[in-house]
DNA sequence: ATCATTATTTAGGCATGTCTAAATTATGAT
DNA sequence: ATCATAATTTAGACATGCCTAAATAATGAT
């Protein structure tokens, strides 16, 4: 039995990485949500359906959305964790701003070659989560766990790692940007002001900081057992 | 006057460069031997000179070949810039082998960022050579000194950056390899032998070697003065 | 249960980039 | 100068991935 590695197109996977994305938050996806994620028309989506069905990458069953196989899911995860280790290099290597990398990443994630992902992989030390605190598959597939507390909700003495924002605006990556504060680190939740409950931190490494309830609230965080 | 950025396809960007690659050889590119390099049909070249003619990016004489225009020129010279700073990188960050890094080069230069090509740049300190030895264009298209003194005809005291590798076969780089000499390298040739005037190379940084003059026929290198 | 609305699919068309086969042009030997 | 040969271009076909417009299916309000 032979296997031919079918390539797959760059609209293909951009498919399959739609259809991915919007699993997340339900069952199947549909058509009118995939065109518009990848900004062409329904129909252009449905013919790829097709496509994707005969090659076993998706379930589509037609009037009621598609639902990745789990060939199309490991497709889908691959995808993923080459967009968000390219993110990751372009961040801390490069020194792009958080806000500037999707497009880049966009690109460079439809580059083919095992080898250079896991090269990239080793040489940005394995990291579990990308710049946006978004948990990285590993080569297997496989998710870290993700972060689903808030900062606000921690208890003074806890270690935790900062792992995500949630609904960050603009406004609010800069204000973390000037605290410090950058998804990965490991913080101490040091005290509590009573009069309005914001939080104060120690970072492993830097200054001391503030936060307010507000601005915690939008922090995801992962307890550190060390 | 508005000028809208007219974006290459993969297909165009490849053609230019094969034509620039011809015409390092010749005043121009055959349709035949652009086939030959991108593994397509003389029919399908002649097509895409015409495309290419149209948007002023090469002169299309009929039947007596292609010649980059100073914008086809440019736009080549900035595809061989990506192509050789990601072999680069490859190479110099990511530990691939000199051998393994074209294919992979060929995917990412089509990668559409300016961004991303200078903080490249930046990363891996202005490389002016690749890890084969081929001069790396720089932002404006400018072109290092090539190199063109063959070690094998240096003085005694000189100091030299030994820049490529002239017809090398993949047993000379192993040699090189285990003499621990690579691209980039500052040399002094601290003597000779009267024997067999095999050269004894002193490395700015490792340890001393000798190399015959077989192999030093092989090697191109620049003055360094200082 | 019907019907207006919305989502989806189907049908048919178009641009791109490739191909094969046929026609055309250039070239070198005689 | 002619002609066989090689290179090139032209003509016509096809797959891909997109589109618009029309047909069909699902849905929710009445």
């Amino acid at each position: 039995m032979i296997y031919i590695r079918r390539m797959l197109t760059r609209s293909e996977e951009d498919h399959l990485k739609a259809i991915y994305g919007l699993q997340q938050a339900g069952p199947s996806a549909f058509t009118k949500d995939i065109a518009e994620r990848l900004s062409t028309k329904a129909s252009s989506v449905t013919d790829m359906l097709k496509k994707l069905a005969d090659k076993g990458f998706v379930k589509h069953a037609p009037y009621h959305g598609a639902a990745l196989t789990p060939k199309g899911r490991r497709q889908a995860l691959m995808l993923v964790r080459k967009h968000r280790l390219w993110e990751t290099f372009l961040v801390q290597r490069l020194g792009f701003g958080w806000d500037e990398v999707h497009e880049v990443a966009e690109q460079l994630e439809h580059v083919s070659s095992e080898k250079l992902i896991e090269r990239l992989d080793d040489y940005l030390d394995h990291p579990a989560y990308d710049p946006h605190g978004d948990p990285i598959p590993d080569r297997d597939g496989r998710l870290p766990e993700r972060a689903t507390r808030l900062l606000a909700d921690c208890d003074v003495g806890e270690r935790v790692r900062f792992t995500a924002v949630q609904d960050g605006s603009d406004a609010l990556l800069q204000l973390l940007d000037s605290k410090g504060l950058g998804i990965g680190m490991v913080l101490l939740v040091r005290g509590r002001e009573v009069f309005d409950g914001s939080l104060e931190l120690v970072p492993k490494q830097g200054p001391a900081c503030t936060v307010s309830v507000q601005v915690a609230r939008h922090l995801l965080i992962t307890p550190v057992h060390a």
